[in-house]
DNA sequence: GATGAATGAGGTTTCATTCAT
DNA sequence: TATGAATGAAACCTCATTCAT
């Protein structure tokens, strides 16, 4: 008898070095996610990172052709998180004003939440986005979030609660920046000024001002 | 006795053009910050910084006894180089309002125009700043920064056109965070959005921007 | 039983292309002479037999236990290959010494014919014919060839025109090496005398001058 | 004292793993004549050349950059030292039957003293002449030989004891191929005829009768 | 018969570092 | 001070082969 007895329909949970080539898979690019992101594209070896996956450096290469093109596949779904996680963000309901503080924080926590995003930013512009150039889907994930700016502006103006003549993409910009500087210099800021810059009450003091920031920047002047 | 007597502080001609010991210190030092801030760390070769030199690989190991301690020696004079950029911002007797303008404005200039600091800073944040822990003269480097900053702030405080209860430190990072994001990210925003950050005309845009936010934010409200 | 109800003989249409063991077989084997005698043992790689074969590795060890066995047996059969197109020349009927012209034109021909028995050939004396050694049936091949020399040797003598002495097989070698040789060495040679050694002008000349020079050997002397 | 006690003008002989970068790179370059022309160029393995050469890898790469460099380097050096012991041979004050005797016997002799030679040529043949046909002075090497072979035809010409209208290039690949195949396949025509082919008696009759086929070819007929 | 995931040994190459001169 | 030969570990990658399905 050849056939094991197994449980029809269970696919035969726990088995790590097994053949299950879509889990394989997975585990390989969140083993290269890992490493890149904390490692940079350079830092990164491919021994640590078959290591992590627990698979051999072969397969690696099986699944994926080169580090670079290992490199790529990681970057493309760091991204897709990245835009998955802001948009889940529910704006719709609520006030222009209310809309760009939630903005804010939002964006603010999608970058302290994955610090693995802000690495690979960084490690993308020291190549000078060598490979998110080639990449088509990047800018698409762009979209949803400035059409969703475009609108607050243009409703808050209409409403004259903001001023006008604000550039979405610039508003972007410095939206982006006062979170994304926070988290991606929290250990150098945090040399230097001796605290963690994680600390809840440290976090809640900063959200709340770059809101103020957002906001006082936008309303209109009497 | 093999040393010709020669005329101290004439440069004795004909000698090899690497004879000077100084000058011979700071072309690698110099190429070692071209290198580690165009490639991080791991992606920096000796090789490469030792032709980019004009000296032999052992030359580079003469001066500086590793590559870690190349690399802490390049990081410390892009910071110092970094400070020296921003001390020459002269606040001495504008209003607080045009202090915080002038400082925005300045921030984002000092990261524009030096683009090896973000990215060496962004690689002390991937190694979680290991190397400034150690540096004690990096911190002090802050401080006149800072100091300039809380006094701006009391004194627009005092003068009640600036907001009270303004954390110095979050201000700084938020005023830091609008120029250096804009730098640090250039490519990668740069080709999402299809337009070149650096031009002329979108900088002064965001320069505009940034100030406005700064001080729209301290503004006393009514 | 899976096996379904087939009409023997019929090539059961809407099967995958490769559903036929005899052609998968004999598709491999040519992928693999193609590869073994264009890249030389070492240089072959089996992923590229079985991409050219259109078949994935796994199947080339299934009908071939391993490389080095794919490897004789593409061998082989190229030996009988060759073999086979020289026993097409027909020296009945022909006299000693149009026999001995034929001989030499046709075995020239021949290496031109099938540049990857040349190769073949060139790759076991590389490795001291350590695959030959062991095939009993490669000696065999050779024997028709020596045979037809010896016979045609023997009547040129008895006739008078041929002189006497002459080693079968010193002869069969100094034949086959006036052809061998342009055709094994047809790059190097084309390289360092700028033409191309296959252009049929050079080839006619050279095929007289080699036909000349086998029966001006074998001619008697006054 | 850190002089150590050495014998002036003696360079410290036997030293293996020394400091002498000539005979360092000059032992490199014998191991990779030798395994490249025994295992072909895919065969060939560095880190078998390294222990040949009683150095490690790495020191391969300092000197020549590659694989494929140091194969060019070896193939450059054998195609030499086959010229030269084709230059060796002192054909002046010959006669012209006596000069082409003298050239077949030669050739024949330096292939068969040379192996590594042959399987070079092979190899390079193989891949279509690939690295020849980069390489100026592989053909200037040729030269000299060319030249002797067309005074002889044209002394003997002239003297009426040679035939006219003899291609000079094809006349010396017919005499090399004589000589070439004999040597490059020794191996699988003494597996087929149960012989050794370089035993001396069977070499001498093969001498014999490749100088006769030669001077058979041109003699004029009456 | 056929697939392709998985392995493990070994291939070429790189690189920080040492050391004799 | 300066050179560059030499080392050894480890990097990325390839490839013949096995095995579950």
């Amino acid at each position: 008898m050849s056939r094991k007895a197994t449980i029809p329909g269970a696919t035969t949970p726990g088995r790590l070095p097994g053949r299950d080539p879509v889990r394989t898979r997975a585990r390989i690019l969140a083993a290269a996610e890992w490493e890149f992101s904390t490692r940079g594209y350079a830092g990164a070896k491919l021994e640590a990172i078959a290591r992590r996956a627990k698979v051999t450096k072969g397969l690696v290469f099986h699944y994926f052709q080169s580090k670079q093109a290992l490199y790529t596949a990681a970057m493309e779904q760091i991204y897709q998180q990245l835009r998955q996680r802001q948009n889940e963000t529910a704006l719709a309901g609520l006030t222009p004003e209310a809309g760009i503080r939630r903005l804010a924080i939002d964006t603010f926590r999608s970058f302290r939440e994955a610090p693995e995003i802000v690495a690979m930013m960084n490690e993308e512009n020291l190549h000078r986005a060598h490979h998110i150039a080639g990449s088509t889907i990047i800018p698409a994930l762009y979209n949803p979030l400035i059409n969703e700016i475009t609108r607050l502006l243009a409703e808050g103006e209409a409403t004259g609660i903001f001023r006008s003549g604000v550039d979405p993409v610039a508003f972007y910009i410095a939206l982006s920046g006062l979170g994304y500087f926070y988290c991606s210099n929290r250990y150098t800021l945090g040399t230097v000024f001796r605290c963690d810059l994680f600390e809840p009450g440290r976090v809640a003091v900063y959200e709340t001002q770059i809101a103020d920031m957002a906001v006082a920047y936008l309303a209109a002047r009497p």
